[in-house]
DNA sequence: TTCGATGTGTTGTATATACGACAAATCTAA
DNA sequence: TTAGATTTGTCGTATATACAACACATCGAA
C-alpha cells in the first residue's frame, strides 16, 4: 500500500526539515523564514531541501497534514462508525489542533490551514460514512462527506470566535442530534 | 588550526550518534547499549556508525571528552593563568560533569571516566603553567600539571565520597593555599 | 558439549546529500 | 526610478551514507 521501502536517509531528512520548521514557526512569523533559515537549523543543503519539497508552501502543506493526521488517526481508527462520541473527538481533534498553531503564529495563510483541515476531514468522514452503510463507494455519500467537512470545520471557526467559554465538547454536543437524525428531527427527541 | 571544513554530513552524523548514546545512557546500561540500538535511535546505518567511531568505547571515550571539555572551557579560556578563582572554576566543572555522569549510569566505566577527565586536566593546567611561567614548553611544568590533575581529580573523587555536605568551592578552598605556594606553607598565613 | 540466536566489524556497490555556480525573482534603500 | 543585496530554484559533480552479504565472536539453552 504505502512504498515498500523508503530509503532511511530520505525520512531522516524529511523528519529533520520538518522538525525545523516547526521550531522556526515558533520564533517567527511564517513570511519571515527562508529556505536557508530552514536548512541551516536542519544541518542539511539547501539544495537538498528542494530534493524533497517544492517550496515553503509545499512543506507547509505537509507538516500540517502531518501534525494534523496524527491528531485525527490516533482518536479515531478504531471506532469506526459515526456516532456521538467519534463526532466529538474529531471536533475536539480539530481545536486541538487548531490551538496548537494559534501559538504558532502562521497568520495570513489561515486559507491552507482551512484547506487541509477539511480535505482530510472528507476523507475520514467519508469512509465513515462508508463503513457505517456497509458500501464500497458513494457519490452521494462522498458529497455528505463534504458537507459535513465543512460544517463541522465551520463549527470549529466559530467555536475560535465566539464559543472558548464553553469547551469544544459541550459546544459541539447539543448539535449532534441534528446532524445523527437530520434538521427534520422534533427537538423534544 | 582545526581542520579547514569539515562535510556537514559527518558533523550531523556525528551529532545524531552522539546525543542518541547520551539519550540511550539514560535508559539503559552502557554494557547492554549495542551498536545497533544507537544506530536504530540516530536513524542511521550501522555500518556508518564504523566510519565514524571504531566501536562504543571509542564512542563512549569522544562523547565525555566532548561533555568534559564543555565543562571546562567554557569556564576557563579566558582567565589563564592559575590562581585560586580558576582552580575552584576547574574544581567545580569537574565535580558537575561527575554529577551529569551519576545520572547516567556509566557503571562499570569509572576507569575510563577518570583517565579521560585526566587527561584533560593535564591539558589545560599545562597550558595554564606555561603561560604563568612564560615559557613554550618545560618537563618540570609537564610533570607538575600531571600530578596536579590527579591531585584535582582524586579531590573530586573524595568529594563524591565524603564531602558533599559541602559545596565544592568550600571543600577545595581550603586546600588551594597549598596548592598554589606549596606544602612548607606556613598554616597562619 | 552443540546449536541457534544475537552482536561485531568489514567490504563492494547504489544512491541521497553537499557544494558551488548560476540566472532569475524579490526586496530595500537612495 | 535605479542599483545592490537577498532569496529562490536548478544543475553537474564529488562524496558520505545505505544496504546486503559475509566471517567471526559471544552467549544462553538444550
Amino acid at each position: 500500500m504505502t512504498q515498500s521501502k523508503t530509503d532511511p536517509r530520505v525520512l531522516r531528512t524529511r523528519k529533520l526539515i520538518m522538525d525545523s520548521f516547526i521550531e522556526l514557526s515558533g520564533q517567527k512569523e511564517f513570511k519571515d523564514i527562508t529556505v536557508k533559515d530552514i536548512t541551516t537549523e536542519a544541518m542539511i543543503n539547501r539544495a537538498t531541501f528542494y530534493y524533497h519539497f517544492q517550496d515553503v508552501y509545499d512543506l507547509l502543506d505537509k507538516v500540517l497534514s502531518e501534525v494534523l493526521l496524527v491528531n485525527l488517526n490516533c482518536s479515531i481508527f478504531e471506532k469506526s462508525d459515526l456516532n456521538e462520541e467519534s463526532i466529538i473527538r474529531i471536533f475536539t481533534a480539530i481545536t486541538n489542533f487548531q490551538k496548537s498553531l494559534s501559538n504558532r503564529c502562521h497568520r495570513g495563510y489561515e486559507d491552507t490551514i482551512s484547506r487541509i483541515i477539511r480535505e482530510h476531514l472528507e476523507i475520514v468522514l467519508y469512509k465513515m460514512l462508508l463503513i457505517q452503510h456497509n458500501t464500497k463507494e458513494d457519490a452521494a455519500l462522498k458529497t455528505t462527506a463534504v458537507i459535513l467537512g465543512w460544517g463541522i470545520y465551520g463549527a470549529s471557526v466559530e467555536w475560535r470566535k465566539n464559543g472558548t467559554d464553553k469547551s469544544p465538547e459541550e459546544f459541539i454536543k447539543s448539535s449532534i442530534p441534528y446532524i445523527l437524525s437530520g434538521i427534520t428531527l422534533d427537538s423534544k427527541n
